[in-house]
DNA sequence: CTATAAAATGATAATTGTTATCAATTATGA
DNA sequence: TCATAATTGATAACAATTATCATTTTATAG
């Protein structure tokens, strides 16, 4: 990676900021201190600082929502490589949620575990 | 909710699936067993359903990606009435990943926790 | 049974977040 | 300083999802 004024700002920005911005966000920001920047700039940057291990992208599944009939306490797993989404029992992590609440002093309505990698088929 | 011959249609191709369909692939499978359905009737469903509890929906942080940089294992926690993200230490499910990798079978390359709920401020 | 009101549908336009294209500009290092 | 690779900005394209609205279904009170 060259240096680049703009992937600095970004940076600056992302570690500036106690809240875990979004593009948009960040954007908003930039814009108020130092002008306008190109959207496809500010992507391109989000990206390479991600592929670089410099910045994480937290999210879950990808891009679109996934459905599940089983409503009840479990986790997910998904492969990078065939996209199959596994079931994950909920004794992973138990306690879970009270030692979350308990952290937060929030009330927590749910939560979502999706763990990524290459599932036993692929390997 | 009143009866509706698609609604049963896209809850039973929920059920019986093992993978987590999205969308897109509840669509295709109603498109090949019973012919074509429109676009705009099975999201309208999906979220009816999900909101009267009947199918649940796997996502993490809403639609666009947040970004955060500190890289080291932690989880997060969003607050649905200001949207704000707070950190949540990892000490709220030890040992996670490993319990996960035996479970599965996998190898696991990484993992996100969302919690959602209320924060201590806007309670 | 009807009549009617509420709910649901399908077609399609619109929106949102993100990526691709490409010509012009900037950084790097021999 | 010149050549090459990297980066930029403007904009088009894309994918997932939601909104609009006229038409059709469903539930139900009379």
């Amino acid at each position: 990676m060259n240096y680049s004024r703009q992937r600095e700002l970004i940076l600056e920005t992302i570690r500036n900021n106690v809240v875990h911005p979004t593009a948009e966000y960040i954007h908003s920001v930039l814009e108020k201190t130092h002008g306008s920047m190109s959207i496809a700039t500010l992507y391109r940057n989000l990206n390479q600082l991600v592929d670089n291990g410099i910045i994480k992208r937290i999210d879950g599944l990808e891009t679109s929502s996934h459905f599940d009939h089983n409503t009840h306490e479990h986790f997910h797993f998904m492969c990078e490589k065939c996209k199959k989404v596994y079931d994950v029992s909920s004794d992973v992590a138990p306690d879970i949620l009270a030692r979350a609440e308990k952290e937060l002093g929030a009330e927590i309505h749910g939560f979502d575990i999706v763990f990524r990698g290459i599932c036993n088929d692929c390997k």
